[in-house]
DNA sequence: TCAGTAGTTGATATCAAGTATCAATTACTG
DNA sequence: CAGTAATTGATACTTGATATCAACTACTGA
């Protein structure tokens, strides 16, 4: 079994939650995707297990720190495997790829603004918007060479 | 008229909008608001303008800049009028108050992370969740007296 | 001033994401 | 293996938001 999988089927276990065949399903399909994905792909790449299931399993994770939930201004949230502790999002702008990155000094940054800011600070989130690598490619090559 | 109130018609009649009865009033009541809120609670501010309208003129002074969307994890999205700039804004837990701030160092850290990052930056997002300075004074009086 | 036209409105229907219900099923315990 | 509590998932519902479209209204310029 994939690192992941047991990552996430731990982390159901640790909240005292049951093995059963619909939650193995799930985790093994997000595992599979490797990938950022929202409830909805889930639910439909995986009929035989109901809707409720597939959020309520998602909400475990969530809730237990093995997935990230990242807000969608336009949409449903997205969901990426939490790799390392804190961190926060690239995403692409075009295909919606997910990354994580971690980087002192912006956390050093937030502590410092702690003057700065009128009351107390309790947590941050952040996401960097990018143009991603095979993006870039696709419209450097491809795309315009009609012209 | 306010100020803010001015700058969100001339937002519209920027896009080339006409002045309507409608959005007069969805204007003047964002400006009396004078605090973050949300789509629905505007509509049920303002019973005698359409849902369809609230929401349309919403999406309007947004794609104009003269609107924040900010993005709630659980629930839907709020608004808050843009004051300055480029600017994050800092999200009370407890109340849901929403302030805006501009900090240099801030924006700094994020063309370093531009060496850090696989792609093209477009741009990023932030929010710095707080215990606003008035839940802070209500969880240390009231509250807890009762023991 | 007023008719023509293009923009606007809002009741209604619809869609989408997500939650509540609850009887039937299943995993664990001893 | 029986008993118990957790789990499941079909169904109905809630909420936020958009699509439709006939009626209406703001602007234009004759
Ligand atoms: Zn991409
Ligand atoms: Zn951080
Ligand atoms: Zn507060
Ligand atoms: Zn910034």
């Amino acid at each position: 079994m994939d690192p992941v999988e047991i990552k996430l089927i731990t982390a159901l276990e640790d909240r005292g939650l049951r093995k059963t065949a619909a939650r193995s399903l799930v985790t093994s399909r997000i595992e599979n995707a490797n990938d950022a994905f929202t409830a909805e792909q889930l639910c439909r790449d995986l009929p035989e297990v109901g809707r409720a299931t597939v959020y309520r399993t998602i909400r475990h994770l969530v809730d237990s720190g093995a997935l990230c939930k990242l807000p969608i201004l336009d949409g449903a949230p997205m969901y990426s495997v939490a790799r390392v502790e804190h961190h926060h999002h690239t995403i692409c702008s075009k295909c919606g790829a997910v990354g994580e990155f971690r980087h002192s000094t912006v956390e050093r940054v937030m502590r410092s603004l702690e003057k700065e800011i009128d009351g107390d600070i309790v947590g941050h989130r952040m996401e960097i918007f990018i143009t991603c690598n095979q993006c870039l490619a696709k419209s450097d090559t491809g795309a315009n060479s009609a012209v």
